[in-house]
DNA sequence: CTAGGGGTTCCTGTCACTGGAAGGTCAATG
DNA sequence: CATTGACCTTCCAGTGACAGGAACCCCTAG
């Protein structure tokens, strides 16, 4: 199968199929006329690193658990250490997010969005005290 | 001031401010030497830059903070209006990473994560159905 | 024979910096 | 006066994970 219908077979767009390859996360055949030739197993390697990105894996650890899926000697803990980092990494990231939600929250209530031009938001931002807080 | 006095006094590394002078976000004078010569009203510039970026505003956003802070006729409404769109990206951004840690959550409860090979998360990745959910 | 819809490579751009190389400048010291 | 070391300058490359586009090749149908 050549590369559209990889691409059409594991969800991927053509363009990040050929980025894989790049990054020799994939390696495809090649055909006569210089075409790849994607595999059954090409193609579910590719859907298996669709899955993998799409739960926010970066493509290092996508390499990691491909190769782990490719081994039938594995330890599973490895595979979970894996999760475990990269939901570790999630966490930390959502924490951040939610303080930033919880200041901006704050700074947007106290501003009230007229035609006027003091704003408690570019207040803090200039480093000004708040005196209405 | 010097940009080393600059960094220090805003908080930026050097390096960043070089950058924000190359994206035209800051306009330093030039000395006989040379060197960027950082006025009071600059390095103020600097240090709102650096706190409206850990709040999490785009360079752009930034670009368009300043210069509501700088026009004493702008609308608090404009102001508030970015705010508000960037708050909503990050609402979203949080309500992805919580779907995402959802899933990562339930796929590593139910990992041994032992020397075994057989592991739930690899079974997802691979598109196998669950038989034990 | 031509048109179109594949495919190919290569280059550039994204975002907001960061690291590093090669070299100029300044203030203090020997 | 020469040197040292800290500072400054510019420019180039790399980050992550692709996306857009140009220029060109290949295959099939009409």
């Amino acid at each position: 199968m050549n590369i559209g219908e990889a691409a059409a077979a594991s969800g991927l767009p053509a363009k990040t199929i050929r980025y894989y390859e790049d990054i020799r996360l994939v390696r495809p055949a090649r055909g006569a006329n210089g075409y790849r030739e994607f595999s059954e197993r090409d193609a579910h390697k590719l859907a298996f690193l669709g899955r993998a990105r799409s739960l926010g894996f970066s493509i290092e650890d996508c390499r990691t658990l491909l190769s782990l899926y490719e081994d039938r000697d594995r330890a599973s803990a490895d595979v979970k250490r894996v999760a475990r980092e990269h939901l570790g990494r999630i966490e930390r990231k959502i924490a951040e997010l939610q303080a930033l939600r919880g200041t901006l929250d704050q700074l947007i209530a106290r501003c009230h969005g007229d035609d006027r031009p003091d704003c408690p938001i570019l207040d803090d931002l200039a480093g000004e005290p708040d005196r209405t807080r």
